[in-house]
DNA sequence: CGCCAGGGTAGAC
DNA sequence: GTCTACCATGGC
């Protein structure tokens, strides 16, 4: 089916689906022909385009409401946008640079779990492959058009294909065993990532439960929160955003721990500093390329 | 070959 | 609490 989704209109912060798909947090996009992108959302395949201010896509299913969540059609992005604004003159700067900037609201947090722990010193593209790698080994294909894609394997799927496949794919940094460990966890009902993202599970206790997953530390849980628990104060801190924080925000040669540099993200930019920690991370990727 | 990439961890103080 | 060595792989 193909179908249409008006897109609310913002002044400040309007849509643009190829830079929010280009600097997106989900890995598995992939251009088409004639601006059409290539996904996999929660096992569903789903071909995007934009058209001036519709989202277009093309599915098996009717995916409204899901698609609507994804790019957060439903929020309020010229508050959000005014809210960042109004931190600070740097960040007025950046909403201004880069306007397109989302956090998108991944629906599968397993997913987002095992992409992350495998984003743990690598670079994107290289990421980009291994997820896509771990769908193709143990998912199950997905057809549009001519276009094949790989759901991402449930906890169960990961468990059922044991270690053999995730060991052969030579993950380094005992990912393999991660991902095979965390699988079990959530089979067994001993962490339910769906309570997580429900908004009375606070920030602070989603967090300190998926710190307690090996390979899972302060950045890879923030990631996880920020991108598929909608928990927007979420504030990862990886080696962009400490770049830019410390040029911008720090005299030059200060030193600060990680720990240090949470508690002023926290204080400094608030309710969405998840939001603020994208825009300093594109422009510190920006600026190093 | 060397270096680094959207870190995490155990063990040491 | 903070510092350190080590974990493993691919791309340039």
């Amino acid at each position: 089916m193909l179908a249409r989704l008006p897109i609310p209109p913002s002044t400040c912060c309007p849509f643009d689906l190829a830079k929010v798909l280009d600097g997106s947090q989900d890995f598995r996009w992939r251009p088409l022909e004639a601006g059409w992108h290539s996904g996999v959302l929660d096992g569903n395949i789903v071909h995007v385009r934009q058209d001036r201010g519709h989202l277009e896509y093309r599915a098996h299913t009717n995916l409204d409401s899901l698609l609507k969540s994804y790019f957060r059609l439903d929020e309020d992005i010229d508050a959000i946008c005014a809210t960042l604004s109004s931190l600070d003159p740097h960040m007025a700067a950046l909403v201004q640079a880069y306007p397109h900037v989302r956090v998108l609201r991944q629906p599968n947090p397993w997913e987002c779990t095992v992409a992350y722990i495998c984003s743990a010193i690598n670079k994107v593209g290289l990421i980009s492959g291994i997820v896509e790698g771990i769908a193709e080994e143990i998912g199950k294909p997905v057809k549009l058009g001519q276009d094949i894609r790989y759901t991402f394997p449930s906890p169960e799927q990961v468990r059922e294909a044991g270690p053999t496949p995730l060991s052969a794919m030579r993950l380094g940094l005992k990912r393999d065993r991660h991902i095979l460990d965390a699988a079990g966890q959530v089979c067994r009902g001993e962490l339910d990532l769906n309570r997580l993202s429900l908004s009375k599970t606070p920030y602070p206790e989603t967090k300190r439960r998926l710190k307690q997953l090996h390979g899972v530390g302060h950045k890879i849980a923030d990631c996880i929160a920020l991108f598929s628990l909608d928990k927007p104060e979420a504030f990862p801190i990886d080696t962009h955003i400490r770049k830019a924080l410390m040029s911008r925000y720090f005299p030059p040669g200060a030193r600060l721990s990680d720990k240090q540099l949470r508690e002023f993200a926290r204080a400094h930019f608030g309710r969405y500093a998840g939001w603020a920690g994208q825009l300093l991370f594109q422009s510190q990727r920006n600026a190093a390329s």
